[in-house]
RNA sequence: GGAGAGGUGGCCGAGUGGUCGAAGGCGCAUGAUUGGAAUUCAUGUAUACGGUAACCCCGUAUCGAGGGUUCGAAUCCCUCCCUCUCCGCCA
């Protein structure tokens, strides 16, 4: 959510910066509405005044034996028009309130111009594309050739878009979990969140996948607002919703690992081979909660911490800045860290780091006490994968293929693997 | 699932129809005391929105959430959520 005196006060500073991302801001539409929010809620909080103070006139007449009928009579007539008034103010500001919800966060001055992926802009890489001798075979033909991958059956059991992992690769899987996890608590300082994989519709509104979004999530049946979580990004960050934080507390860095559930609407026929899209897929999530002065140092070194997983692996990658038409809703910057798949002859997403700076903060009133004004103020949000652990998989098996479709083990990851050096039939 | 007790400010905790944004305490801030600190004392200390350019002032709202009764609700009624205790069940 954006600022409502910066909506009110430069409307159109508002305009030009979502106008980048290809978002039309009615502006005239927003301020008359506006305006007509303010002349209800004047009016209400009027009538309201007169009630209490009449009403108080009732109750220091009665302390004092007067008649009060006069005085009864004579606020009578305030309830009803209170009532309508009121009825009508909550139907302006729920307009309005759909309305700000709807707004994605301010861009960065940073953040790239361009309509789509094609405006993205490479910061840097690492490594060399991997030069394989022979014709590489993507994941999903390496994985059923070991016997070990299995998306037939997973069509079975539920439908497209999910597998079935066995043996090493299913512990492959667990191994690359582990590794991260540990490099982030012991390494980059975070602290391990177990969380629930269930969230209420107020969390995800928190965190800005509603009420936009509904269509990428999993909702539960039942009485109760439940989804499942896309992304570990919501239990976490949510964890200081409401919340005043005190200043030495800062900053909050959380790791967690957790299944991510998307129904990806509207990416039928996109990747539909292999593990690069799932339903469900294991992701190790970096979440941190600063000072709105540290966010923009924070978004690098997290990314960091990101890239670090990476190296470690031996797996080239690149950085890059995602552009303004490219960018998530509620990010104000992010860096995308893209993994060479050699099948593929190109670099995948593998991680997305997002400085939401209070965009997330002001949706969950998640602030801090400034020692400096004595008063909450809202803190900056960031999170991103570190790394997806699916994607990982994927990125180890082909990268670390060999002719005879065995897989070699980064070295990092054998501790984890009682020492095997290989998976292969 | 059954029975009971509760949800009040940054925290703890009073408050059963009006003068309650809310006693008291803790914490915090400032000042006094002190060589300095601790102790002690004094004063201050919620948030959001609106009137405003304004952190002064004024108004409105907020005592788990939503509805209702009433001139007036933290207080009475209804529904829901959550927490705790006991019983049952259970990985």
């Amino acid at each position: 959510m954006l600022d409502k005196k910066l909506l009110r006060g430069d409307i159109e500073a508002v305009r030009v910066n979502l106008a980048r991302r290809g978002f039309v801001l009615d502006t005239d539409a927003y301020r008359a509405l506006e305006e007509q929010r303010k002349a209800i809620q004047v009016r209400v909080e009027e009538l309201r005044n007169e009630r209490n103070v009449k009403s108080k006139g009732i109750g220091a007449a009665k302390a004092t034996g007067e008649d009060i009928q006069p005085l009864l009579d004579a606020v009578q007539s305030l309830g009803e028009a209170l009532k309508s008034a009121d009825t009508e103010l909550g139907a302006v500001q729920a307009q309005l309130g759909e309305l700000q919800m709807g707004l994605p966060n301010l861009l960065h001055d940073s953040v790239p111009d361009g309509a789509d992926e094609a405006g993205n802009l490479e910061i840097r890489t690492w490594g060399e594309p991997t030069a394989l001798a022979f014709t590489p075979r993507d994941h999903a033909d390496l994985g059923a050739a070991l016997g070990q991958m299995d998306f037939a059956a997973a069509a079975k059991l539920t439908g497209a878009r999910f597998t079935v992992m066995q043996a090493d690769l299913a512990r492959l899987q667990r191994a690359l979990i582990q590794f991260m996890l540990n490099l982030h608590t012991e390494a980059h300082g975070y602290t391990e969140v177990y969380a629930p994989y269930i969230v209420n519709g107020d969390s995800l509104r928190g965190t800005g996948q509603l009420p936009k979004f509904g269509e990428d999530l999993f909702a539960l049946q039942g009485d109760q607002e439940y989804y499942l979580i896309p992304t570990a990004e919501v239990p976490v960050t949510n964890l200081v919703r409401d919340e005043i934080i005190d200043a030495q507390r800062l900053p909050l860095k959380f790791v967690a690992h957790t299944p991510c559930f998307r129904s990806e609407a509207g990416s039928h026929g996109q990747d539909t081979r292999g593990l690069i899209r799932q339903h469900q897929f294991e992701k190790v999530e970096l979440v941190q909660i600063v000072q709105p002065e540290h966010s923009y140092p924070a978004l690098e070194e997290l990314t960091g911490h990101a890239e670090t997983v990476l190296q470690k692996l031996g797996l080239p990658y690149r950085v890059i800045t995602l552009c303004a038409g490219d960018i998530g809703f509620g990010a104000a910057k992010t860096y995308d860290l893209e993994v060479w798949i050699p099948s593929q002859d190109r670099y995948r997403e593998i991680s997305s780091c997002s400085n939401y700076q209070d965009y997330q903060a002001r949706r969950m009133a998640a602030r801090w006490r400034n020692p400096h004004t004595g008063k909450p103020e809202l803190v900056h949000t960031l999170n991103g994968s570190g790394v997806a652990a699916g994607r990982a998989l994927v990125a180890v098996m082909e990268n670390y293929q060999q002719e005879d479709g065995s897989i070699r083990i980064p070295e990092v990851l054998r501790p984890y693997m009682n020492n095997q050096e290989v998976i292969s039939v």
